[in-house]
DNA sequence: GTCTATATCCAGATAGAC
DNA sequence: GTCTATCTGGATATAGAC
């Protein structure tokens, strides 16, 4: 989030609410670039010109919404690290949660859809690569702590380091959010215990 | 591969590989729309015209390197199977190579990217989209039967359905192919062993 | 605040010279 | 076979009415 009350207000407006709900679900679907504003008014049930009322650019609806996105992980991210549960404990929960989280709610899929495209492609405004260089790294460093406790306490597997533990987590979510973009209602969530198996 | 003869010549023919080469990296690093016509020309020396006097259209082009990408892959999964070595380790196999191939060859990671790009996005030709059909499921059905002649021989687990068994081994594997995308040299490859603890 | 109409620009594709 | 110059269409963005 992060964001000042007069965006928070706008924000709140329904129909840019509409139009930011729309982006987010082509954004996803078919990438920045081959997402036409008009495709965005269309889906939005909204004119091309309101769309420009209050957005300034096509880029810009897609930096607001990586901001976005990346401060709901990173808050995620932080809660569950402050929680008062063993390291172990954590990283299960984690685990359910962001494959509940993306079987469940379409949005949250999209939402680490729209993080993987924008990190893995050039092809992003400027802004929007300013915002995934500063946070990126940090869900990564949070399981990363997390493993470290855990491999302190003994609960989780020590034969392979921290990081690439961390590294393998996250690939394997992002893995799983791009097969649902690419299955939707047919996909089958895997057991979160099946994935855990690498870490204990 | 499976094209005629005229195309393999044509494909052998030194500018119009340097086009597809140029294309297969900006299409894996920018994805379809994001990529401009004169992109793959400065990217491949040459002029805008020639690229037209070799391919079509972008469309085309794209067509054509996810043709080769899932050619190469099915010839792969089907090589694997047809080897004479136990259940257990084909799958071992499986991942040393995938991990050691996109690791090591840029232009492996990059189909990789290009075929997970294609099946997920709708933004894609609809000549591509029929090659998708038809063949996006087989290597998850080669690793389905793999993992399921496994399961009888008692060298890996049971407690999981093959299915989801190849699912976790493929979205695994595309997930890290991103990262390898995202990250460039910087990436680290895991220990094929780690991933194969979900399997045993 | 929301729409329609329009200007501008840029990428895809073509024509034709060398 | 390769290039430069050009046409055309469509997408971004703006202007101004309601």
């Amino acid at each position: 989030m992060a964001r000042n009350q007069e965006q928070n207000q706008k924000m709140r407006d329904l129909s840019s609410a509409r139009i930011s709900a729309a982006a987010l679900r082509l954004f996803a679907e078919q990438g920045l670039a081959a997402t036409k504003i008009s495709d965005i008014a269309a889906a939005s049930k909204s004119s091309q010109g309101l769309v420009y009322h209050y957005f300034k650019s096509k880029e810009e609806i897609f930096t607001e919404l990586i901001q976005d996105a990346f401060a709901k992980l990173n808050k995620a991210c932080l809660g569950l690290e402050a929680m008062d549960l063993p390291p172990r404990q954590k990283i299960e929960l984690a685990l359910r949660e962001l494959i509940n989280g993306f079987s469940q709610h379409v949005d949250a899929a999209r939402m680490h859809m729209l993080i993987a495209q924008a990190t893995m492609t050039s092809a992003v405004p400027k802004e929007a690569k300013a915002i995934i260089n500063k946070h990126n790294a940090k869900p990564y460093e949070v399981i990363e702590r997390i493993m470290a406790a855990g491999q302190k306490d003994g609960t989780i597997d020590a034969e392979h380091e921290p990081d690439e533990l961390a590294m393998i987590f996250w690939t394997t979510i992002k893995g799983l959010a791009m097969h649902k973009a690419a299955h939707g209602k047919k996909f089958k969530a895997p057991a979160p215990g099946l994935i855990m198996k690498m870490f204990v």
